[in-house]
DNA sequence: TATATTACTGACTCGTTAGTTAGTAATTTT
DNA sequence: AAAATTACTAACTAACGAGTCAGTAATATA
């Protein structure tokens, strides 16, 4: 016979403030973890220790999730990157080489990574998903090192070369990092030395 | 009032010769078009000319038509290069040569290298059908390039280094360039020239 | 303490897809 | 031409997951 019990905690708190958060978080740890189409939204709620209708109270649908996840830790990076350049005043070649590690160290080498992953690997399926994040991380980061160059370039740091190209050249081994670590590295692999590579 | 018809094709004909290569080539092109996971078995049917039912016919479920394919696609590669290996006479150095411009023929410039992909970014959900990949294909292949090295070896022509490493030394820029022909190439970015990079 | 508000739950619908099977029509055998 | 065989179909079940919503319990307000 149960007595009621006015001290245990209540079966579950109202925190409006703390939810969203604690949604993209888990639902980082998930995507990255099984990638977009296999993450289950039920999943993310119990991960974040609330049910599926509260997930809905806070984002649209699972492609609003995903973007949202991709704004709050990809799409800052970017931005705070953004004003770095803006008010940078050493050399070009200085600006790149800490971009690049700077990169590296804030996405490369974090779980981030795995969304770089994802995309890669799902974006065929998921038109809407793929367009967005193409506009939002990749055209954005293609055209912040487009514009170091260009400003190394201006100033007689460089020499002329085709920027577009030189782009590719420059993220291709930072990308191949990244999927070196979400192949063969989770095979039990030895790691890359990735400041020594880059 | 519609006459019975006696000269007409019948509705489907008998082809049980017929039915497994067709239905193995329909599901290796869905496969590497859409992944595993979204690959839908009745797509496949439809793609073979044929209805679910027929599929279950020959093969037992989804995973062992994609094992299928592999054995019908990878592993007779593999096979193939063993026997080549065997009676190979030439230097080790000119065998390594043609086995990874081989490779690049035969699987990576093919729909083949989408097969390696999958596994790259679907191995994680399904693990029975990455230990199949493992021991089939991956292992496999890494055991004929040693194999390769250590006849180098034995006969002065390579350094004693050591040949696990050397191992992923020569296949890293392989799978890097079939990952490049699946992520950027599709987006319209310029190709590489693999002869040229290999 | 009583009442109003709302953050949250959990059981629901609906669409989708792997896998099954009763039945049908093409072919072979007699 | 009739009977027997079997390759094949199509409609089915079962399970799963995205998205919905009527109801509930925690909090704010009076």
């Amino acid at each position: 016979m149960p007595a009621l019990d006015l001290k245990t905690k209540p079966r579950w708190e109202r925190r409006k403030d703390a939810r969203p958060h604690e949604l993209l978080a888990a639902a980082l740890d998930l995507f990255v973890q099984r990638g977009y189409a296999a993450t289950r939204l039920d999943d993310v709620a119990a991960c974040a220790g609330v049910s599926k209708g509260t997930l809905y109270l806070y984002f649209e649908n699972k492609e609003e999730l995903f973007k949202a996840v991709v704004r709050e830790h990809l799409v800052s990076v970017l931005a705070e990157a953004e004003t770095y350049i803006e008010q940078f005043t050493g050399t070009s070649t200085e600006l790149l080489r800490t971009f690049i590690l700077g990169w590296w160290e804030r996405i490369g080498e974090t779980k981030l990574s795995g969304i770089t992953k994802l995309m890669m690997a799902e974006s065929g399926n998921f038109p809407d998903v793929a367009r967005f994040y193409h506009e939002e991380v990749i055209s954005r980061s293609n055209a912040l090192i487009i514009r170091m160059l260009e400003r190394g370039i201006r100033n007689g740091e460089f020499r002329p070369i085709d920027t577009a190209h030189a782009n590719l050249v420059i993220v291709a081994p930072v990308i191949v990092l990244m999927m070196w670590k979400h192949s063969f590295a989770s095979c039990g692999l030895q790691a890359i030395s990735a400041p020594d590579y880059l």
